[in-house]
DNA sequence: GTACATGCAAATTATTTGCAACAGG
DNA sequence: CCTGTTGCAAATAATTTGCATGTAC
């Protein structure tokens, strides 16, 4: 495993990363840390992301047609999709153990390393919309 | 919405699709299929896997750092990934209505129609290889 | 006959990579 | 210094799309 260095754009995009709750993508996080950085370039972004998921400091999502979107929060927890506007947002319900447990009962000889979960459906914001369209 | 026609290429791609547990990829199929109808195109596939994506008789399974695998069970069910072969299997576990009911009554503004699971871990096979390799 | 679907190829989108210059430890 | 990292641009991978032609109903 090589070694990692600590740099301006890798601290930077980090602390983006953190201090947003949006779950953004690799693009958004780009054009953010350009008022930082104004010449750094989205291939940079694109490592970055990838160093520091494999340090377990932060941890991608994926949905079917859309773009990655990353999560500073590298504890496991659960995500909810809204199937209307894309909007992406932590759920309030601790992660479950037993999933994992009852999984490991019915399938021994398999290693299980644990789970993520992620609901969809519609956020208060388009439900309320969607009521007032009808 | 648009009237949906029962193509020959649309038929067999199902029925390929039904015929497989190893949840394929759009190329995989399209490999397969091409035994049946030899002058398929790839864009033929990826369009129909879409329609039937739409009428709900499939589903699509997305996972990081890979592309989009097909399922050809519509029913709600989870998924393990081995993270050492890529292999994706049904998981023998039962939906948890529970879950959707718990994310209900933690946050009642939001309208959720279900959740996805994925487990990841090691397969039988990969386990036993590391093992020997030790 | 009408419109949805196809095959083909080109286009688009998201992400990755080669490389010479740069910079952290 | 040494080697990981950057910016840039070009390359790749996965998927989508335009269009003339074909075909289901």
């Amino acid at each position: 495993m090589p070694k990692v260095r600590n740099t301006k754009q890798r601290q930077i995009i980090l602390r983006v990363l953190k201090g947003t709750n949006t779950h953004p993508t690799a693009d958004w996080l780009y054009q953010k840390v350009k008022d930082k950085i104004p010449n750094i370039s989205l291939g940079t972004v694109y490592r970055n992301l990838g160093v520091l998921k494999e340090q377990e400091l932060i941890q991608e999502l994926r949905h079917a047609g859309s773009q990655s979107r990353y999560d500073g929060n590298p504890q496991p927890h659960y995500h909810f999709f809204c199937l209307d506007c894309g909007r992406v947002e932590d759920v309030i319900l601790p992660y479950s153990e037993q999933m994992d447990q009852d999984f490991q009962s019915q399938m021994p000889e398999y290693a299980v390393f644990g789970h993520k979960t992620e609901f969809y459906g519609c956020c208060p914001g388009c439900k309320k919309r969607k009521q007032e369209e009808e």
